[in-house]
DNA sequence: GGCTAAGTTTAGCACTGGCTAAACTTTATG
DNA sequence: CATAAAGTTTAGCCAGTGCTAAACTTAGCC
């Protein structure tokens, strides 16, 4: 996504920008807070584990840890567990607390526990700074 | 994708499912919302326009609008403006009015204007009809 | 130790959504 | 009304994310 500046800076098409952007770390982030999560609760993530849960194939998981190894966020040997570099590691504890702060503000809501769940999933990589720090201050006060 | 591995993988995945076939109708909204705003405002939308406010090049636009036109959802004749069919206006006005609700919570939370707008944008895609429910009250009862 | 099942990787395909460069059509101007 | 400018389309490339089928490795069990 190379956009060589100039005259092409439109300030309407920033915002579709920016999603495009998200999309492209969107991914990597589920890979890697599913990892984290995997780890927490097994003491290892197998790709089988995070091709269930991701419902993709064993294969797409494979591909995909490829390039995210390549990005320096995950390490792998062939055949064996996946493990988080010390980035891999930062970028899952911003995403869960992302992921926290959402999904709680969803629910003081009063969203339903299954929906919280399934739109934070969505929504947590398009929230900025400022959103999130709203929605946790909303939450501090205790929803009002 | 046979998962029966247990409920938890499977209820797990369902947000990632849901969440890659939101990204599938996402561009489809981006386009209709945005052919339907500049038919309003000028009358006529022209594809320079959609790639200029989009942030991409003219060639992506023909592209996808020629899918989109597979999809009966634009119609277009060669060196033409792009019109939508009654069933893209159906989705741009649902995609409007999704896109009312959320960048209006996000002001009512104290959001700031641009911010509220960037976001709302990344957002609406991901909002379910009872999120959007709960945005539109907590809309209506003055953020609160 | 050898077999088999489970897990993992490779190979190869499809589609989406980007891009640039070149060709073509429409429109505007002198 | 001819031609240049602007707008649009085509052609061809690339990367990402998905799939299935087949090959390979590891691990568990006689």
């Amino acid at each position: 996504m190379t956009f060589k500046k100039g005259q092409t800076a439109r300030l309407r098409s920033a915002a579709f920008r920016r999603i495009r952007a998200d999309h492209q770390g969107e991914l990597a982030g589920d890979y890697v807070e599913l990892i984290a999560d995997l780890i927490d609760e097994k003491g290892e993530a197998r790709g089988t584990d995070v091709a269930m849960r991701l419902g993709v194939s064993n294969a797409t998981v494979v591909k995909t840890l490829k390039r995210l190894q390549e990005g320096g966020i995950v390490a792998q040997e062939p055949y064996r567990a996946i493990f988080l570099t010390p980035e891999g590691w930062k970028m899952a504890d911003e995403g869960r607390r992302k992921h926290r702060i959402v999904e709680g503000f969803l629910l003081a809501l009063g969203i339903s526990a299954e929906t919280a769940r399934l739109d934070a999933e969505g929504i947590e990589h398009h929230v900025s700074a400022e959103t999130l720090r709203a929605m946790a201050k909303f939450l501090a006060r205790g929803g009002s």
